[in-house]
This record gives C-alpha cells, sequence and structure tokens, in this order.
DNA sequence: GGCTGCATTTCGTTC
DNA sequence: GAACGAAGTGCAGCC
C-alpha cells in the first residue's frame, strides 16, 4: 500500500461528473490498484475514490497544468467501465509504500440474524401461547423469516427488521397476499416486529390489519444465558 | 491527520462485535477523533472504523495484552452512544501525522435529477402526444417525479429511478392510489421510468397495470444539445 | 453470473 | 431534529 499526503485537485468522470478543488489530502493507493482520496474529517468515506479492478499510471501533466504548478498527474481508469479518475498533485509532503500482506478479513456476530434467532427462541414475546413453526419459511417470492401460530391455532407471519421502515411493511404485505392464498394456510396473521419502528411504517402497517412489535434485543439478549458465551 | 502502519488486532462493539485477528493494516485518525482501519484491498469501506463524534485515547495494555506482545491500546469511544473500538498494537511501521486543513469539499453533477431533466424535456419518449404537465408534483404523500398528459388527454404520474426496483414500483403505487381519489385527476396512469428495470420489478408493475419504460441515458443527452455546455 | 436483501449503511433534503 | 429517499451505494448469499 502507498500512502501519499499531497496538495492536490481531482476530477472523477463516470456515473457522475465529480471535481475536487486544490486541498491538501491523503491518497491511499492499495495493492489492487484502487486509489482512496480522504480528507481529515467527514465520514469513513472517501471525498473520491476508483473501485477495482482499475489501472493507475503516473502520466506526465500538459503544459497548461505544468504552468499552474502541478508536478505530477495519476490518470486512473477502471478496467471494466468508462470510469476516470485524474489527480493533479500540485506538492506532495509525504510519500511511503508499505507491504500490508492479505487481511485474514472481519469476523462478524449477530445483526438481523441474531435478533431473528433471539425471537424464534422466545416466540411468546408475541404472546400466550405462541408457537413457532420454522424460521426462514420458503414461499415463491422469498422467505418469511418466521412462521408460528398464536393461542388459537391461527398461522402468522413474522417480517424482522432493525429499523422497521415502510418498505419492510410493503415486503410483509406481499407475504401474507401470497400467503392467504393457501387454503391450507389461510388465514395468516401478519407482525411487523422491530427495534425501531416508524411512524409512517407503523401507520400503514395499522391501516393493513398488521400488528407491530417493537424488540427490545437486549431484553432477549438477556431471556437467554445460552447466548453469554458467545461474547 | 495521523497515519500508522501497524500490526495490530482490532475489536469493535455497538451495533454489532466484530474482530480483526492480528495483521498488518493502515489506522487513519482523523481531526474529528474518528478512526479508521483499512487493509490493503477491498473497496473505499474500511475493515473497521469509528464515526464521529467520537474520543480516541492511549491506553496501558493489561499485563496479560503485554504478554501476548500489545506494546500499545487505543480505546476509542462514540460520544453519543455506547460504541467502542478497541486496537491492539503490536508493532509500530510507520507513524506520522499530518495538517491538512479543511476540505472545500466535492462538487458533483447530475445523477437521477439529470435524468428527470431530459425525461421531461423530452416528455414525448414515452410516446406520441405525451405533453408535460409538470416535474415534482406535490401531494400528501411526496412528490410526483413527472407529471403529463397523454394523446388522449389522461393524466399520467411518472415514477423515475435510475435502478427500477420492487420499492419504486411500490412508491408509484402508492401515489396513483391517492391521484386516482382526486375527481379532478382520475384516471391516472403510471409509468415506471428506470435506465434498468429488474425483472421483479417488471412483473410487479405489469399485474398493477403500470408501463414500464427503459430509458436511455445516452440517447436522452443526445437529443439535447444544450446538455452538451454542461460537460 | 445475475438477482435479492441487508448494511455499524452514509448522505443529502425536506418537513 | 426526525424522516425519507438516493447512492459512483458495497456486500454476501443464493439460484
Amino acid at each position: 500500500m502507498r500512502v501519499v499526503i499531497a496538495r492536490c485537485s481531482v476530477d472523477y468522470v463516470g456515473r457522475l461528473t465529480a471535481h475536487l478543488p486544490l486541498a491538501t489530502r491523503l491518497l491511499m493507493v492499495k495493492a489492487d490498484g484502487s486509489v482512496l482520496v480522504h480528507s481529515d474529517g467527514g465520514s469513513y468515506k472517501p471525498l473520491n475514490w476508483m473501485a477495482p479492478p482499475c489501472r493507475m499510471a503516473e502520466v506526465d501533466p500538459s503544459d497548461d497544468e505544468r504552468e499552474d504548478g502541478v508536478i505530477a498527474a495519476w490518470a486512473v481508469q477502471h478496467t471494466k467501465s468508462e470510469d476516470r479518475l485524474r489527480v493533479l498533485i500540485h506538492e506532495v509532503l509525504h510519500d511511503s509504500s508499505h507491504d500490508l500482506g492479505i487481511d485474514p478479513g472481519l469476523v462478524k456476530d449477530g445483526v438481523e440474524a441474531q435478533l431473528q434467532a433471539l425471537l424464534a427462541q422466545h416466540i411468546q414475546t408475541l404472546g400466550e401461547g405462541y408457537s413457532l413453526i420454522r424460521r426462514e419459511y420458503m414461499t415463491a417470492i422469498g422467505p418469511v423469516d418466521i412462521m408460528c401460530r398464536n393461542a388459537d391455532g391461527a398461522t402468522v407471519a413474522v417480517e424482522i427488521k432493525r429499523r422497521g421502515d415502510i418498505d419492510g411493511v410493503e415486503q410483509l404485505t406481499r407475504y401474507l397476499e401470497l400467503l392467504n392464498r393457501d387454503p391450507h394456510l389461510q388465514p395468516v396473521a401478519g407482525v411487523f416486529a422491530a427495534q425501531q419502528i416508524k411512524p409512517q411504517a407503523r401507520t400503514l402497517a395499522q391501516d393493513r390489519g398488521i400488528r407491530c412489535v417493537t424488540l427490545d434485543y437486549e431484553a432477549l439478549k438477556g431471556m437467554d444465558d445460552s447466548t453469554a458465551r458467545l461474547f
């Protein structure tokens, strides 16, 4: 990996056109040829970049560019598209290269999958007498997160989200529409379960007779000692 | 901005739990305290990070950690949540700091806005005799991208996307439902226009009587000489 | 390889 | 500030 701190301007032409005026920035050139342009703030997202696969070449600045103070120019061309990144360097403050080797990669634990597992394990969170049918109940249009039965023996389809948005309600609606065509299952009720449910989503759900349940991740985790060993 | 190349392991606890085994990586500490952990490949996304606002502190490794070869430890704590990032450093290969100043920021040109402008300008792309009513037609649930009239004088609501997905069809469906309650407008037809329309979205749209139109961005741009000056 | 759904999404705009 | 929609979204899983 090559790390350069330089006063530079950057131009990107591809899916959109973008320009970075002259300023001091960090330029990162990765082993796969990808280039990242970072400022000293913002978020993890670079101001501008070129994704792999691509090729980076140091080219001669034009006469006009030289007159403007450009001492070096990078031309980064994406291999599979017309995306181009051009970096015009006016001053180099630092330039070093390092051999990092291949990264073993990130190990992740739980997100929505864990919410689903916890709720399936404690399905009575939805109400007295609820029992699990199965997780990831497959249908023609995709898997229903949880299928269960309520105290009356009626089938209930549960859609789980970390953040409950309108599109989650739409998704559950499509499942319910399909499931209710099956005479063996029909009638199937819907539950929209999320850690946080947006007001618009709640309104839409209620309008369609879908019950909303707010999930307390910490409480669900606390109910179950066996998850403790995972942490 | 501080740039460190180090052999390190990283642990994140917050919205999820994640671990990076010992390896050589680039650590970036920005002026706002945010920390980025980059490998020598992948994409512009760091392997791990802490978003601002947060505080970074160099702390003493525990005795156990010291025995494992840890020579320094970073504790990064998010200011507004319980998110924590811990970096255990085993070897420092590079460490430098640089004053970058405030970045003037990125200047972007067009994406979906441009598609919308171009289609509005060449509304006959949708068919002979089409005429524009207006762009960004406001309704109680949001703006319809384009409202126009077809050859028969009937009102047509157009939803424009770069990538036509199911949620775009759902969005247009909600608009049409609302618009068709207005006796002055009713009946309102729907057109789902996108550069690329996913099969599932197309099926759903057709099922609801919504016409799908694939937009050719380059062709639209070519129809109009006046856009040339923008590039 | 393409499509689908999730993301520690991030980011901008609007209400 | 919250909410909603777009992103040069990226990314993983599955068909």
